[in-house]
DNA sequence: TAAAAAACTTAACCTGCATTATTTTTTGTG
DNA sequence: CACAAAAAATAATGCAGGTTAAGTTTTTTA
């Protein structure tokens, strides 16, 4: 729970009573590895935000390649934004790609949370503002970069990551074929 | 005015007070055909709300390519958020594509609006919602889809640019060279 | 309204990455 | 610990889209 509330803590302060409002409206939730948070087709009622363990966000396209659109490691926010805010069956699938601890806000608590303490209105918009420059400039350097740059990128930026995730699953991120993955790794050194 | 007023009014409802409080933070500002409202580099110290014309907000590469990240016609909000959030030199550059007024908020002066009308608060977490919704499906299409049917979802998406714009500017928004793009508009029918 | 600049077209050639298919290695699970 | 499944490597072939460069048309602006 700690881990949360510093999170929070990063843009709005709570008084105690704040504090304890919000904790009441957080579900703990599992995840065991190759689970799924939320499937496609499904409506996205719940936020998570993540305790331990790690989640990915991806789309199947209609040839059936997965594109990977987030990695959620622990202390980071997930959902199928489009989904969560038009009440409508996503595309998102959201899995654990190792047994993961969320904490999940159903969408009708966060709307009253919006209401009763206002701030909050603040901490998301701030984060969300963060995640349009994020997503934005993973947009200029798929328009711009090669595809060994995009990979360099994607070491620098999840250096966590890069050891405990297979191959496919980086590929599926950058935007390659994992044969193609293979091959670039091949030519480096 | 009424165009702003009305903008606002889809989200959150303003009393006579905190109307007369916003309009008054407001500055128009026009910008002629090719002139900037930023340059890269430049740290955007205000958001811009156009009222008429179009801007357009783009990066140039390391190769020199210019990629087109968001045509902005009336009613719609445009900034480098990177450099408005930040407050750091950013890389966009936002031009007017034909003479147009916007009217320009001051970074101060929306913490201040922020402080006074926390309403807007909410505003702009949900227009920023939306637009991090459509800058992920974008991203998705360019991951996705071939050059042909980005062009295509452009032409259902943007119906009244489609006539308006440069060949050049259509290519450099989905993400193809203008040569290609000529050939591929030749090839179709 | 004419000259200059910008946009567009065309076409030959090139390349980064995809496709397909097979083999090898690693990982997860009973 | 074995073996089934998933991941990774390898390699031949293919193609969407890029590059270059020249010529043509449209737009801008002096």
């Amino acid at each position: 729970m700690q881990l949360i509330l510093k999170n929070i803590a990063r843009h709005i302060s709570l008084t105690a009573d704040e504090e304890a409002y919000f904790l009441s409206i957080l579900h703990p939730k599992k995840i065991k590895r190759k689970h799924f948070f939320l499937q496609e087709g499904e409506i996205n009622r719940q936020t998570a935000f993540v305790l331990s363990g790690t989640l990915r966000a991806y789309t199947i396209d209609e040839n059936g390649f997965e594109h990977i659109l987030q990695f959620a490691p622990p202390d980071w926010w997930i959902a199928d934004m489009y989904s969560f805010i038009a009440e409508k069956p996503g595309n998102l699938n959201i899995e654990a790609i190792e047994d993961t601890e969320v904490l999940t806000i159903q969408k009708k608590d966060l709307e009253q949370l919006y209401i009763t303490v206002p701030k909050f209105e603040r901490f998301f918009r701030i984060i969300t503002e963060k995640s349009l420059v994020a997503m934005r400039q993973r947009l200029i350097d798929n328009l711009s970069l090669t595809a060994k740059k995009r990979y360099q990128k994607f070491c620098q930026q999840y250096p966590s990551l890069i050891n405990s995730l297979p191959q496919k699953q980086i590929a599926a991120y950058i935007g390659v074929t994992p044969e193609f993955l293979s091959k670039m790794l091949k030519e480096k050194n």
